[in-house]
DNA sequence: CATGAATGAGTCTTCATTCAT
DNA sequence: CATGAATGAAGACTCATTCAT
């Protein structure tokens, strides 16, 4: 599992190599589990340098949260900008889901690893995230009702929910937790689901 | 959040009642952020005596998630057994699931907080658990299309993995993140969409 | 090594089974290794059972202490009282702690193992029936210069202190540290130097 | 009791520093007694300063009872390697052992208090020590005897376990038992038993 | 008498954080 | 800026002892 978090290798400051060293560490281990001294010593620094950057273990983490949060929803909020066909637009944030998931990039598996419920204040910005990115499926899924590709009896919020937890859950499950590839022919089952249901036609 | 982890008030012993204790702890907390004499508070008993009953913090909470996911699991085997009619079988195991949630019946929440990727073995048991569970989803889709209720061209294990998500994350998000009620058109919404799919009949 | 505490096998009362099982665990593992649980597992009785007898763990590792070190001088005490010719005493009490120690008989390894430095009191009176011994053997050499068995010019007390040294050191250091038998040329070794000396006769 | 182990009162490392403390508490009361705080404080330094230069507890009781062993072998080593005459270097190193304990310097009493028989690996290191030990002064009689100094038909082996015994027991047993000085004439004496034995003279 | 469930004082050990260099 | 030596708060765990049965 080749983590990728800087594939484009620019120069980078102490603090970038910090935060990307703890990444890395919070993608190995428990948030309690991870010292400060193995994120400086992989970052390369001395222990106190950690300090110049980020006042705290706990802020160094907040800090890698959201960066791969804000990684995560840019990519489905650059989808979600240049819609014209619904179906496409889902498709596309389903490929690019499933890439940043399969090359590590950004750290995206953290979001999986990690909840950050004992920091409240964290919580609440992961729970606000989430909102956002559901009101954007919610009004991708009402654009698809416009054109006439939806349903128009659907609950387009629900709707919305399941695109989300399909990709989060049923994606994420095979490549996160089965640690399997996912098929082609498995996007399009997901998808043909999606789309006429399971339900035997009348 | 009322947490009513032993409904019945029947007589308990230490070992249960340390065991209650230790549940409700974990689901305010991280594993990491509960102490040993927390819970032994919780259940009224001294520090010592936690240690008479589980040999270790980590015993104990590997206890308590078994017996989390123990219940949870069964609640589903139970209804995956006497199926007649697929569509009723899973709302009927909709329904327990949004019970059990909302009841927080026997700390089934705790399967939503905690991820303890540190105790391996546990770790292990919980994919082997999720394997077991998603066969018995799979089995049902087939049944279900042995029955003529679900198409016959529906991958079924991809049928099963999209119930097991829309029941951990849809509903499961709602009332844990969002703490929030499921209303009844929501499941039915759900169901609609899962059977029929979101795309415009041509 | 088998130990053999109460070779004559009478009846014994609990109190006195409890200090055999204690001498037996006392003599595998340190002081602070032991617990009173383990001591009365061996006993066969109850944790509680050992109170009933034993104020405390302390209490009950003096009892051992000076249960063995009453053995082992009561065993030169009988010898010094019987004196007759004094080599012959001198070779009887090396044969008799030599027998002692290979039998393990009445623990008195314990007198090897164990140093309570920490209970004052009994390091006192360690240091009161070792006083007792030492003048015991004085005694003894004493006699034997009046016998003229011995050099008129020696000091009595140092050869004493002597005596007791190559007892304690030499056999017990053959049987307890090397784990060695010792045998018979070497006693006789022993005693021919303590006789004769090791200097070249001019 | 003044402890006086770093005589020369050179500058001292932190390293040093801890060990020598933990060597003075560990000659005032048990392993099990001495406590890492007191160890700390008796340094002058945190608790945690401790760890940063042993690994544990035992570790560092490893490193003090090494560091006293050593000290106390290599008194005995330096004098049995210049030899020339057998009698004198008895004498030089009866003078040099007394002095190490009447001086306490380095720690030499924590010999005679500690026995580390539950560090099996350290109590084998003793055994070895002690070996050693042993064969040297065993090499110094045989010199004795080639040199026509000891008698031929001397057990050179047994010779050399009573002076051992000599040196450990009798003189060890007056000053940290008795704590007691060591008279002159008590040397002479005992060495006078030594090379002439006990025994009338026929 | 005999028991063992219950207890909490006491220890080792970890690790985030500080600060002098 | 960068460092890492020093620190002590915090927590898991042990075990002698008590006491209700």
């Amino acid at each position: 599992m080749p983590v990728n978090l800087n594939y484009k290798n620019e120069e980078l400051g102490k603090k970038e190599l910090i935060l990307l060293a703890a990444i890395e560490m919070f993608l190995e281990k428990d948030y309690y589990q991870v010292t400060v001294v193995e994120i400086a010593e992989r970052a390369g620094v001395g222990k106190g340098t950690v300090y110049e950057y980020y006042s705290s273990k706990e802020v160094l983490f907040r800090e890698c949260f959201s960066y791969c949060t804000n990684s995560y929803l840019n990519s489905f909020i650059e989808h979600l900008n240049k819609t014209s066909n619904v179906k496409k637009t889902m498709r596309d944030i389903i490929n690019t889901h499933l890439q940043m998931l399969s090359e590590n990039r950004r750290g995206i598996r953290l979001l999986y690893k990690e909840r950050p419920y004992n920091f409240q204040e964290l919580q609440n910005w992961v729970i606000e995230q989430r909102q956002t990115l559901l009101a954007g499926i919610t009004e991708l899924i009402k654009e698809g009702i416009r054109l006439k590709e939806i349903r128009s009896d659907v609950d387009a919020e629900m709707a919305g929910r399941i695109f989300l937890a399909l990709n989060y859950v049923v994606l994420g499950g095979i490549i996160v937790i089965d640690e399997d590839e996912v098929r082609k022919d498995q996007i399009d089952s997901m998808l043909d689901i999606l789309w006429h249901g399971i339900g035997e036609i009348q």
